[in-house]
DNA sequence: ATGAAAGCGCTAACAA
DNA sequence: TTGTTAGCGCTTTCAT
């Protein structure tokens, strides 16, 4: 393996030139410049990422922390930060939490001692301790989709409320009168917002009623599970909003199983606009958010600030677009 | 931020002797080993991962290369990956190929500099060459499901020809006479397997055609393209056996557009067992793998090669199981 | 059983 | 503009 030493060496400097060329901070002479890149090019050299983030504290690796790379939303996600994060020369360490906090605490602990330069969180238990822990670490942190009580950094997320309003308006404009909700876990941000689009929308309207609000903690089981109860007392539903897609697509199967056909007389509108909302039949209907977009804003806003180019935490919101597909369908207004 | 040093002094003993207690790998007094026990405790001590890394060439990370987080076959081995590093203390680092041979040199180097402690890959254009440089800087591998040319590493897969022969013979059983292969990627070994396994079944049967073998690029959308290039050439296919399940997922699509039902007129059978296979409709029988269980043995193997417990490479097949849906239905045989 | 001290490979003052 | 050198925090001989 080649040092610095022998590169330093080999050109005939000392190992701080070397150094200097490497890192580009410092003044250089022109000619002892090519002739120490000429000597890194012979000698094949590499820095040692290690070394240099023992001596710099700075390692050029983030962490991104999501509850499970096994939904599809959040591995387009994980995919869109690695990406961008490899752009810029940046390591991704990923780590599932599970919405756990302990798990998360964890994972802040054992990625301080490797002196990460910061973490995306895409999870939910963040605490105001925790955040002055990671800035006290001189370890940068953006919150991805599901933003802290309180909000002393960077954010990225969506518009939930005005796209869960834009999914409501939509099956009201096809002529659905009695429209539930299937909500996700009520702690997530995410889900209280687009419960509260549903609300927003929906209250004031005759015929509406509470109870048509059920949870299926953003899963499919949980979404086959919601439809299922919501048909049996609620049998002359003929609109779902669900809170994510994956519930969306639980519901449409315990729709087809209960003999329910959609979109003839139940509309079923999703949310996220992952990939298996297409694979479905009838394709679902989805409020969109540009994922991809999301995660790779996240890592170029987070690397931005471990370069300190970026000085503020900064609250970002994406617009989210509704895609209708054959989920949902004009019905004659009664 | 505590050090090593400020434990020893608080203990009263040297930096040497922490270290021994920490790392348990040389005789220390009971007596003394409690005291610094405690004083590590009182301090809150936590040793630092990057300079131990420096001192000791070991980081407890490891790195899984793989074509795309986003592929649910690939996102749930990642799981099973980090699930059980974790539990072992290793910190994972992933990346995402998309089977390009110049991203996957560029991981080896930029995980080289880290002194990654080993890695698994996942992915395929691993030569000779590459294996021999990792060897020679001291870091194992693990090669999972898609095994490379020759074998002088570990090696995690499954039953892919026998799979490929189960599932046609279930399409046989079920009365199919003409069946066709969905084929994945030539370049890829388990693409060759379960074409292999579909043509040792079929090749000698009445009716057997080589063109009943399409390639779909073991995407969705190549599933789709390539069930319509079939049923326009072959209108008479009255079973499908595709290299996984996101190629069956599009043909389903595919002949469902063109007003093909599904098991009706074509039976149709998948590869891999991820849960896309059970969003459609009709569900989608399937070849599965135990997929959570390689990525964790892959893990296991990996961390005890590191930990040098396991010595020589070896080669673990695992058995796939057919999973009985209705995208296959008996029919009467003519 | 324990300590002293020499690195690991690099960065970053501080000098020159 | 360049070199010297003291760390970064830990592991690991080599003594004792």
């Amino acid at each position: 393996m080649t040092t610095i030493r022998d590169v330093a060496r080999q050109a005939g400097v000392s190992v701080a030139t070397v150094s200097r060329v490497i890192n580009g901070n410092s003044y250089v002479n022109k000619d002892t410049e090519s002739r120490v890149r000429e000597a890194i090019q012979v000698m094949d050299y590499e820095p040692n990422t290690v070394a240099r983030g023992l001596a710099s504290k700075k390692t050029g690796t983030i962490a991104v922390i999501l509850p499970d790379i096994m939904n599809p939303f959040f591995s387009e996600l994980a995919r869109a930060v690695e990406d961008t994060a490899r752009h810029h020369k940046f390591t991704v360490i990923f780590c599932n939490s599970d919405d756990q906090a302990p798990k998360e605490k964890l994972y802040i602990q054992v990625l301080q001692q490797r002196y990460i330069d910061g973490m995306i969180f895409a999870s939910n238990t963040l605490d105001e301790e925790d955040i002055q822990t990671m800035r006290g670490h001189g370890i940068s942190l953006v919150v991805l989709d599901r933003a802290p009580r309180r909000g002393n950094c960077s954010i990225i997320r969506s518009k939930n409320v005005e796209g869960a309003k834009t999914a409501v308006q939509h099956l009201l404009s096809l002529g659905c009168r009695k429209i539930a909700h299937i909500a996700g876990p009520e702690e997530l941000i995410t889900a209280q917002e687009r419960k509260q689009g549903y609300l927003d929308t929906i209250r004031h309207l005759k015929g509406f009623d509470p109870a048509l609000i059920v949870p299926g903690h953003f899963s499919i089981s949980g979404g086959i599970g919601a439809a299922q109860a919501l048909l049996e007392y609620h049998p002359d539903v003929d609109g779902i909003f669900a809170g994510n897609d994956l519930m969306a697509a639980g519901a449409l199967k315990a729709l087809h199983r209960m003999g329910v056909s959609v979109p003839e007389q139940v509309s079923l509108c999703g949310f996220d606009g992952v990939a298996i909302a297409e694979m479905t039949e009838p394709e679902l209907t989805t409020v969109a958010q540009p994922i991809y977009e999301m995660g790779a804003t996240a890592a170029k806003r987070l690397i931005g600030r471990i370069r300190g180019e970026t000085e503020e935490p900064s609250v970002t919101e994406l617009d989210v677009q509704l895609v209708e597909r054959d989920s949902t369908k004009r019905r004659v207004r009664r």
